[in-house]
DNA sequence: CCCTGATCATGCGTATGCATACAATCACAA
DNA sequence: TTGTGATTGTATGCATACGCATGATCAGGG
C-alpha cells in the first residue's frame, strides 16, 4: 500500500490551522463590529496614513489591489471610509476615515489586543517574542 | 492625533503573511501539477483512508463539509478520484483515488516536502522542531 | 508635443472558507 | 412500526485571495 505524505506536522499545514484558528478568535472578539481582521488592518493604516490611496493601502496590509479593492468598496458603502479623486492624479482615489470610521477603528484596538493575547495564551511567556520573530522571518520579513 | 493599532508584529497578522508565503511556494513548487495545497491534503488522505466518505475527509483536513465538497467535486471532474454511494447508508458517497490520482498523488510527494524545507530555511536547524510544536499549541492541537 | 512604458483602479475567472438552509436518509426509542 | 432527532451531502450567499486583462492616466524622452 502507497504511503501518505504526512502534512499533520508540516508547517504549511500548521500555518494554514494557525490562521484558521486566528480568524476565528479574531470574529469572536469583534463579533459587534462585524468587521474582518483584513477590514480592520485598512481601517488602522487609514488611522496613520490619511490620504492613501488603494495601492499604498494595499502594500501596508501586504495584499494585492484586486482584493484591497473589494475590501475597501465594502468599507466605504459602511460610511467609515470615504473615497476622492486625486486633484493631481486622476488615476489615484485617495482615501479618508469618516468620524464614525475613525471612531469604531479606535474601539476596536482594545479588542484587537486581546485577540493577540488569546492567540499566544497556549505558549509560555518565554516563547512569545521567540515565536513572532520566527513568523517573521518565515515570510521573510526584515525587522 | 490618533494612534494606530501596530499589527505588523501581531502574532494574527504575521500568522497571515506566513500563510500567503506558504500558498506562494507551495503553488511553485506544484507548478506542474496545478493543484492546491487543499486539493494535495485530500489526496493524501485517500492514500491513507480509501473509501472515506465526504465528511470524514473534511475532518481530517480540517475543512467544514461545504468547502470540501466543492474541492472534491473539482478533483472528480480532473479524474483524480471517484465518487460512489455506500451500499450500506444511501446519504454517503465513498471516495476512492483512481489510478491517475493515485500516481499523481505519489509524485507530488517529494515536491511537498521540499516546499516544507523552503519554508523553514530561514529558521535554525534547532528551531524548526520548536517552531512546529508552537504552531501545533497555538491552535491547540493535540500532537 | 507626441510616443511609449509605467501606474492605478477595476472586472473576470478560479479557489478557498464558513454559515445557513434544505432534502434525503438513518438510528433509535416509544 | 412509527415518529423524532441526528447525520450526510448539496446549494446558496458572503468575504477573502490571487492572476490576468483592460482602460484611463501619467511621466519622461525624443
Amino acid at each position: 500500500m502507497a504511503t501518505s505524505f504526512d502534512f499533520t506536522h508540516a508547517p504549511g499545514y500548521l500555518i494554514r490551522r494557525a490562521h484558521q484558528t486566528s480568524m476565528a478568535i479574531f470574529a469572536e472578539e469583534l463579533r459587534a463590529y462585524e468587521v474582518t481582521s483584513l477590514q480592520f488592518a485598512i481601517l488602522q493604516t487609514l488611522i496613520d496614513e490619511p490620504g492613501s490611496d488603494q495601492i499604498t493601502v494595499a502594500q501596508r496590509v501586504a495584499l494585492d489591489a484586486a482584493t484591497s479593492g473589494s475590501v475597501i468598496l465594502r468599507l466605504e458603502e459602511r460610511g467609515w471610509l470615504h473615497r476622492e479623486p486625486s486633484p493631481t492624479d486622476k488615476r489615484r482615489k485617495l482615501l479618508w476615515l469618516t468620524a464614525e470610521g475613525e471612531s469604531k477603528a479606535t474601539e476596536m484596538k482594545k479588542h484587537a489586543k486581546k485577540v493577540q493575547q488569546r492567540l499566544l495564551a497556549n505558549l509560555a511567556e518565554a516563547e512569545r517574542e521567540q515565536f513572532i520573530a520566527m513568523l517573521k522571518r518565515v515570510s521573510d520579513i526584515e525587522s
